[in-house]
RNA sequence: GGGCGAUUAGCUCAGUCGGUUCAGAGCACCUGCCUUACAAGCAGGGGGUCACUGGUUCGAGUCCAGUAUCUCCCA
């Protein structure tokens, strides 16, 4: 138990370095009191409602370490095998059948040989018996739709003890069973021959045996798939064995109909499908397992009679009802022990002790939201919802969320055993907690893979970075009282409220459908390119000194970045939070309130995005044709009503003259030599002449004439055809209508352009 | 063999209700910058026949069918 709980301590240590927020005080380990009632309670139950029984079925068998394997822990790959052609004769008749198998070993052990019914060639056989060669035993031919007609022969050996799909088919057929192997693989007395004797060693001899007596017609190298034990590398041996089984269909209904009609939701959506389809094709679960570590089943024995309860007095008094005088010591419980996720699946109720702590379990159940991988929605999901309706009669969860699977660059899951996991500790040392955290949350899309680099923590990290360099700047800012803040603050300032405004709905709208990757990468943008590149570059004084109104508007943005990117990046945005505040009596940004959806100035974001594309187009020709960013020169934009409008809101020819460092903007009704650009729809004039081979530029402008021209015509295609302009909805139909005005108007000073060039 | 998916820039992936001012992000790449918060940075830029073929529609990266390739699950 101790090392147990020193392992559990390693996986949360990492997880608690990054700063999750569980409620610890809770955890739990599967083996302890409270769980384990739970489990030996649920047993007993679907026990005694005759949901969970103990049968003989097929199972996967490895016999080397003589134990059961679940389906994970049985390997497949293809290898090099042989496929051995036998004659079985006709029972009354000179006539052979001939079958083809990779496991001439089993030949002892066949009960029938199945043909598919529609196979004509074999219309004269069935009803009649054929003799199993050397062993002399005569089996029926039957008809089975499962035989595959283009594979060997097309007619198949039905081994039913050895062999999964035989085994099926001998259910169907009511074929008589035999067990030819020991639990070592050896040969077994009902094999008849080479008692003792291993599986491979007796393939070899009884080919040989075969040929020599002239049942085989030709043996020929053949491919296949062979599973292997994960531990022992044994070939799986299917084997007929005595397990527990919860009788699966009679307890899923309610957990299959409430996920398909999203009363427990998943996101994302197209995990409902994979689930239906296991859901409604699902098996019985085999849930004992030969291992030393597990709860022990709670059956106990005597002579041919099996006692279930939930304690050994338990059984006892229902033993002695049966035989009043038999003791304690005269009961064996059973050797076996459960499966771990039959303990697992209870986790939403066990957790709060649910079948005894009434007032817990009624105040957090159904709980809010299941976050885990889709690799495990059958071994767990799935499970916990049926047994949420089997013992609660309501779901465990309202949502459940999947998240994206790491993988290795290889796109190998990672895996403890294939060791090529990364260092949580380690990355966390380098990148920071944070770093690590946005590295995971902004490339995990719901559902979806996630291959892991580093360089997505490098990009946290350096996020981390920018932010703390930007309270840098705006600490270092000092305050006049006397200093009104200039238009372009104020603009500036409400632009950017307005913008966060706007933000706030898109990541709350994000997270509410939980594209927590697109909600955090839309945080990262506005932080690094709206508040840092354009606002915090807009409100920066030459002289480090600030109006006091600017600096407490820049507070209040900062601390609203704050509380926004807090679940994603805790650490350091709390640490900007103090930084920020300047008087002590404050809340943590840990428990400040969530900024609330509400309505913004469209138009006003528009104006100053419109500011911002003319900056860079300045920028873009000083960059193409060598102007220093500060050499300052003049910018005309030609007169318009749209272009009036921009210069009517105050503070934003400022801006615009700031950031892209004008002498002088103004809005003219004539046309002005100089090196011309396209914003929107407005004719912008820059006051340089340009001394180099304009023959390029003419070019670029012929290309962008034929781009838009393009345009218009595709646009205009749509107007004028009568069943767009009905059918369309009006605020579609408007927008091609603007789309259509924007495009002639470029055309139009496009072609100016290029009469200017040819005049020149 | 049965089934769920996927295919968008060099790489990893978004793209929600079908509306081209919508083909986008990050990384990588190219150009110019040691500009007094930040070179873990700043300012710009190039790059895609949205796998293929048809269909539905006034309109398709988005819907439907088929083809190819791949992943995963189940047997």
């Amino acid at each position: 138990m101790g090392m147990e709980r020193r392992i559990w301590w390693d996986y949360f240590k990492p997880i608690k370095k990054l700063g999750a927020s569980c409620d610890w005080d809770r955890t739990a380990f599967t083996m302890d009191e409270v769980r384990s009632s739970a489990v030996l309670k649920v047993f007993v139950d679907l026990y005694h409602k005759g949901k969970l029984y103990r049968g003989k079925r097929m199972v996967n068998w490895d016999p080397e370490a003589k134990t059961v394997l679940s389906n994970e822990e049985v390997l497949y790959a293809n290898e090099n095998s042989q496929l051995y052609h036998v004659k079985y004769q006709i029972e009354g008749s000179d006539e052979f059948l001939v079958i083809a198998t990779t496991r001439p070993e089993t030949i002892p052990g066949d009960t029938a040989i199945a043909v598919h019914p529609e196979d004509e060639r074999y219309f004269h056989l069935h009803g009649k018996k054929a003799v199993v060669p050397v062993i002399g035993r005569k089996i029926p031919i039957i008809a089975d739709e499962y035989v595959d007609r283009e594979f060997g022969t097309g007619a198949l050996k039905v081994t039913p003890a050895h062999d999964m799909n035989d085994y099926e088919i001998g259910k169907r057929h009511n074929l008589e069973v035999v067990e030819i192997f020991n639990e070592d693989a050896t040969m077994s007395r009902e094999a008849t021959i080479y008692l003792g004797e291993d599986r491979f060693v007796v393939r070899k001899k009884f080919v040989k045996d075969l040929d020599n007596a002239g049942f085989l017609q030709k043996a020929e190298n053949y491919q296949n798939n062979v599973g292997r034990s994960e531990r022992t590398n044994a070939v799986v041996e299917p084997r007929l064995s005595l397990q527990w089984y919860v009788d699966m269909p009679s307890i899923v209904k309610p957990a299959l109909e409430n996920v398909m009609n999203d009363n427990v939701s998943f996101f994302p959506k197209n995990q409902k499908n994979i689930y239906k389809h296991w859901m409604e094709n699902i098996r019985d679960w085999c849930i004992s397992r030969q291992l030393w570590w597990g709860h022990r089943i709670p059956a106990w024995y005597y002579q041919d009679d099996i006692f279930v309860a939930v304690n050994e007095e338990e059984a006892l008094l229902q033993a002695r009802q049966k035989y009043p005088d038999i003791a304690l010591q005269d009961l064996r419980q059973d050797e076996d022990v459960l499966d771990t996720w039959f303990s697992s699946w209870l986790w939403p109720i066990s957790v709060f002790d649910g079948f005894r702590n009434k007032e817990e379990i009624d105040y957090y159940y159904p709980t809010s939201v299941l976050v885990t991988g889709w690799d495990i929605i059958f071994l767990w999901v799935a499970r916990m919802i049926i047994a949420g309706y089997e013992w609660m009669g309501e779901k465990p969860f309202h949502d459940v969320y999947f998240t994206g699977m790491v993988r290795d660059k290889m796109r190998r899951k990672m895996s403890k055993s294939l060791g090529n996991s990364p260092d949580a500790l380690q990355l966390i040392a380098d990148y920071g907690a944070d770093g690590v955290r946005f590295g995971m949350m902004s490339c995990s899309p719901a559902g979806g893979d996630l291959l892991f680099d580093e360089k997505l923590c490098e990009q946290g990290r350096n996020f981390c970075n920018k932010m703390w360099n930007a309270l840098k700047l705006v600490e270092g800012w000092q305050t006049d009282e006397s200093k009104k803040p200039s238009e372009a603050d104020q603009l500036a300032f409400l632009w950017l409220s307005q913008k966060h405004k706007e933000l706030v709905e898109e990541v709350v709208k994000n997270i509410d459908e939980y594209r927590l990757s697109e909600a955090l990468i839309s945080i990262y943008s506005f932080v690094w390119t709206d508040f840092c590149s354009w606002y915090l570059e807009i409100v920066k004084p030459q002289d480090g000194v600030v109006s006091a109104e600017t600096k407490s508007n820049t507070v209040t943005l900062f601390k609203n970045i704050c509380t926004l990117l807090h679940p994603y990046m805790p650490f350091i945005t709390e640490e900007l939070w103090h930084a920020l505040h300047e008087d002590k009596a404050f809340i943590d940004c840990i428990v400040s309130p969530f900024p609330e959806v509400g309505t913004y100035d469209k138009d006003l974001i528009s104006k100053v995005e419109q500011a911002k594309e003319i900056i860079t187009q300045v920028r873009d020709s000083r960059n193409k044709h060598g102007i220093k960013m500060r050499e300052e020169i003049p910018l005309h934009i030609i007169e318009t009503e749209r272009s009036r409008a921009l210069f009517q809101l105050s503070g934003w020819s400022e801006l615009v003259q700031k950031m892209a460092f004008l002498s002088s903007l103004s809005t003219t009704k004539e046309d002005k030599d100089g090196l011309v650009f396209i914003s929107g729809t407005e004719k912008c004039i820059l006051g340089i002449t340009l001394q180099e081979d304009t023959s390029e530029m003419v070019e670029e402008i012929i290309k962008e004439l034929e781009y838009q021209k393009g345009f218009v015509t595709s646009v205009l295609k749509k107007l004028e055809n009568e069943r767009f302009v009905s059918g369309a909805p009006a605020e579609v139909v408007e927008r091609e209508k603007a789309k259509l005005a924007d495009g002639k108007e470029r055309i139009k000073i496009l072609a100016e352009q290029l009469k200017q060039f040819n005049k020149n």
